[in-house]
DNA sequence: ATCGAAATAT
DNA sequence: AATATTTCGA
């Protein structure tokens, strides 16, 4: 029933021809419809019974493109099981009552578009259009793949709004006019992942793009996907290039909620696969990629740099690969590597990193501070301990890579955090985008992540930055010989903490990460004589 | 060529 | 004001 693009393109005098199915129980209405449809060449098919209509539909004998169906006050149920059953057949659904609910019922059932009665004219004609568009969107949709980041690039939104479909959705006609709300812009219900792609200064809606270019274009995107029943048009004009633009620039939107499990896909650039996602105290992101096609009139490629918007999901990857490199580690090249982001260049990273470490310089003072004013005879032990309270408070059951990374990397430079942000900030898994959310810069970079040499003090700063707080000054001489010796004792707490609470995660140094981490650490601090972790 | 910090741009 | 990009010296 669905179309083929092949086929529309073929189809010489498209939509003559059309084979509609019309569904009303009003036998006059019914013909009126008919008549006005035949008057368009339209062929028509006019039924007043679900059933009936749905054995047409499903018949052999009888090919229909597109259903016209009305959604009876009193015995909706039936339109419903038409629209359920005859799925693949695009269908409008005619309604004498503005019912937002049955509307939204339609749509969900698959319903390509709900009118009010009486249908104009406009819009009667242009029924083809959704035919189009289920061919389109049923092509679009077959190759799937996952994506981590969205990416819109001016050609190909040019692309989409200029080439995209030239005649069909554009077609030489005026954008936007008269349109009714709410009447002619539901997309097909076959293209539901439509991915709305939005401007990233636009509204303020950051949460939903990763890429974006200058703010031109995108806006109608959409729209211009979206059938475009109203205005006037020419006759449609296939053409092939259009179908390929369409189905080229299909975007896949996915949505799992992981909790904190770590996406391993592996892909290689060029490749498109990358899921996951994760949904964060609430805020479920989507992610999605537009699949990136050489621009075939590619001339002018990439004029403007992508600009890469950090999600928090986008953020979460970079942390966790700048965990998993260790801070000191942590390069954009090798960043860049692990988080295996199709687009994202070494740049965007660089940048990301930067800003990354600011934040945090500027937020473990604070922290350091105000842990010390609460604890303010804290020894080296207790205050360690404390420190240890929000891994320790992390349930047991974290799983796979990401308990490594908890694991990991908490221990000893989890940042004292203060109470609040202790558990709260840390809370499971991972945290949420700290940069645009949290007020308090303190929770930033809490989680998971050893802060940068110079912030966690447990002996003095050679660089003489530590808050101006010597926590070392009570515990320790302050002398640069007895980090090793102190960095032992430091183990040697850790693991007899480890010892009598093991139903706790395993803290630093029982797992060779965090050993790693810790001896990176010292060897900043200048202790170089230690032998280098053994992974 | 890459890194990171600073300067710019949005 | 925040944050992304570009530039520039090492």
């Amino acid at each position: 029933m669905v179309c083929t693009p092949d086929e529309l393109v073929e189809w010489e005098d498209f939509p003559k021809g059309l084979r509609v199915l019309l569904l009303d129980r009003d036998v006059n209405y019914a013909s009126e419809i008919r008549s006005k449809l035949e008057g368009m060449d339209y062929i028509v098919s006019t039924f007043c019974d679900e059933d009936e209509a749905l054995s047409a539909a499903f018949s052999n004998s009888e090919v229909f493109h597109v259903a016209i169906v009305e959604v009876s006050t009193v015995k909706c149920d039936g339109s419903f099981k038409f629209l359920q059953m005859a799925k693949g057949l695009p269908t409008v659904m005619t309604a004498s009552a503005q019912c937002l609910t049955t509307t939204m019922k339609c749509i969900a059932l698959g319903a390509i578009e709900v009118l009010n009665k009486p249908i104009c004219e406009d819009k009667l004609r242009n029924i083809w259009q959704h035919v189009v568009h289920k061919a389109y969107s049923a092509v679009a949709e077959s190759p799937k793949q996952e994506s981590t980041i969205r990416m819109v690039k001016d050609e190909e939104i040019r692309d989409k709004l200029r080439g995209g479909m030239p005649c069909l959705f554009d077609g030489g006609c005026n954008d936007e006019h008269d349109r009714s709300p709410g009447d002619d812009k539901y997309p097909a219900p076959s293209t539901p992942q439509l991915k709305q792609v939005r401007l990233l200064d636009d509204a303020g809606c950051h949460d939903q793009t990763n890429w974006s270019s200058e703010k031109d274009s995108v806006a109608h995107y959409e729209e211009s996907k979206s059938v475009e029943t109203t205005s006037c048009n020419a006759a449609p004009d296939m053409s092939l290039e259009a179908g390929e633009q369409m189905h080229e620039s299909v975007v896949k939107e996915e949505n799992n909620s992981a909790d904190g499990c770590k996406s391993e896909s592996d892909t290689f650039p060029g490749q498109k696969n990358e899921a996951e996602t994760s949904s964060l105290g609430g805020n479920t992101r989507k992610q999605s990629k537009v699949s990136e096609s050489p621009s075939p009139c590619g001339a002018k490629t990439n004029r403007k740099k992508m600009k890469v918007d950090w999600t928090s999901d986008l953020h979460k990857k970079f942390v966790q690969a700048v965990e998993q490199l260790g801070v000191d580690q942590a390069i954009p090249s090798r960043i860049l590597e692990l988080m295996k982001v199709e687009g994202l260049t070494r740049h965007n990273v660089a940048s990301h990193l930067q800003k990354y470490r600011m934040h945090r310089r500027h937020a473990l003072p604070k922290r350091e501070e105000r842990r010390i004013s609460v604890r303010p005879k804290d020894t080296m032990q207790s205050s360690y301990y404390y420190q240890h309270k929000p891994v320790m408070a992390y349930p047991p059951p974290y799983h796979s890579n990401l308990t490594l990374l908890a694991n990991q990397a908490c221990p000893v430079w989890a940042t004292p955090g203060s109470h609040t942000s202790g558990l709260h900030a840390w809370g499971p898994p991972y945290q949420t985008w700290p940069w645009k959310t949290c007020a308090a810069a303190d929770v930033w970079g809490c989680p998971v992540m050893p802060p940068l040499h110079g912030s966690y003090s447990y002996y003095p700063q050679q660089n003489g930055y530590n808050g101006g707080v010597d926590i070392s000054r009570n515990s320790m001489p302050p002398n640069s010989h007895n980090d090793h010796h102190l960095a032992d004792e430091v183990v040697n707490h850790i693991v007899k903490e480890a010892i009598s609470k093991p139903w706790l995660p395993l803290p630093l140094g029982l797992k060779p990460p965090s050993t790693e981490s810790v001896l990176s650490e010292l060897s900043k601090q200048g202790i170089s004589s230690i032998p280098p972790p053994s992974q």
